[in-house]
DNA sequence: TGTTTTACTTAACGGTGTTAACTAAGTTTA
DNA sequence: TAAACTTAGTTAACACCGTTAAGTAAAACA
């Protein structure tokens, strides 16, 4: 039973050599310009080798789409035992931010990219499973901020999705290089001055002062 | 003299049938799916003489890059004879939803795609003279909110650039999928319900009711 | 020991963007 | 008018891509 042991761990010792070297070849390169033969090359197997372990190239990167909200909720953890809903929303976006500045290509494959989405269109709602918590712990803040008396929405879902968006918006566009339109004092800054100006905002909206 | 003349005019011609096809095919495939043997097939020439009129594929999906924003600021001409500014940015903002989710494709490529950006990156400032004049029309009606008493934000850029990107960032979550974690009943109505839910918080802050 | 399974490779298909070399007209000049 | 040159397009090829069919060699099993 060892030698069955053996080998499974093995096989998977493979697997994971395969997501570590497409890790860091799309961390490095961006996912279009990551080709299975570079990272066959990179973990020294032929192309092929990698077909008997993942179903397609988006396959590898819908894993590792997986792990990115796996990585970004954890980092969510600190905020827990933060009582005060409104603290917490304001520290999630601080959190949100920083995850997507510091790990670019990573947001990019989560948020950005359109090709593991086409695998996961496809398959069974656990592989949303990750977002769902993500979203999910979102939604809750916003609706615990409802309840206690910050925010007046119609709708804790539909502002949910407008904060995210806000946020989602401003990293895209400045990692997707759309902020040359943006002065020159400000080009660099811009995403935090324009996240400070949503917290102004939502600040101003509140009841509670 | 005639003779140049009508040179001139045959290759400006097959530019535009270029230019045409890439944008048919475009539309309907999408950027990546388009290639350049599909667009010497549909013009019915060899796939080389392409590169007799433009430097290479970014360089085509550069000019309807171009196009997009010259066609999106034309819709937005109907707005400069409304009054009042808070009211122009609401119209702003519907018809920028509304270029976006009509021209899903083109809106890719203006904010989303990396690719004509690359060109972009590596060329003068006029190239953005288009896109200059898109945020232009927003930061100036949000200076004029500021003024007539609307809004009281730190900085006028700062706020243009939020707005923006809660647009953006509702339409890209949209378009590239990434709105299954959003419940059944909102799914394809998020958007609307999101812009509704922006320009709500947009009035709450407004100090002129 | 012979058979089957496992793990992997080689070779190939049909596609991509792009370039070098060529051709057949049309234009200019001697 | 004939030779030289320019223009506008072509064919063929290069080096890549994702993916698959067929083959191989070692290990496991009977």
């Amino acid at each position: 039973m060892t030698i069955v042991n053996r080998k499974r761990k093995e096989r998977e010792d493979l697997y994971h050599k395969i997501l570590e070297a497409a890790r860091g070849l799309f961390l490095e390169k961006g996912y279009v310009h990551t080709s299975i033969r570079n990272i066959a090359e990179k973990i020294e197997y032929s192309p092929t080798t990698i077909y008997l372990y993942f179903k397609d190239k988006d396959a590898i990167f819908h894993a590792l789409h997986q792990d990115g909200f796996a990585i970004m909720n954890s980092k969510m953890m600190v905020l827990q035992y933060v009582g005060d809903p409104f603290e917490r929303l304001k520290g999630m976006g601080k959190i949100y931010m920083n995850f997507a500045m510091e790990n670019q290509e990573l947001y990019d494959l989560m948020f950005i990219q359109r090709a593991p989405i086409n695998v996961l269109e496809n398959t069974n709602e656990e592989d949303w499973a990750e977002g769902q918590t993500s979203f999910g712990m979102l939604r809750l803040t916003v609706e615990q901020c409802m309840e206690a008396g910050y925010f007046n929405f119609d709708e804790a879902e539909a502002a949910s999705f407008m904060i995210w968006s806000s946020m989602h918006g401003m990293i895209s566009l400045y990692t997707r290089h759309r902020c040359r339109v943006i002065s020159e004092v400000n080009k660099d800054v811009i995403v935090e001055k324009g996240f400070a100006q949503l917290t102004k905002v939502l600040e101003l909206i509140s009841a509670r002062k």
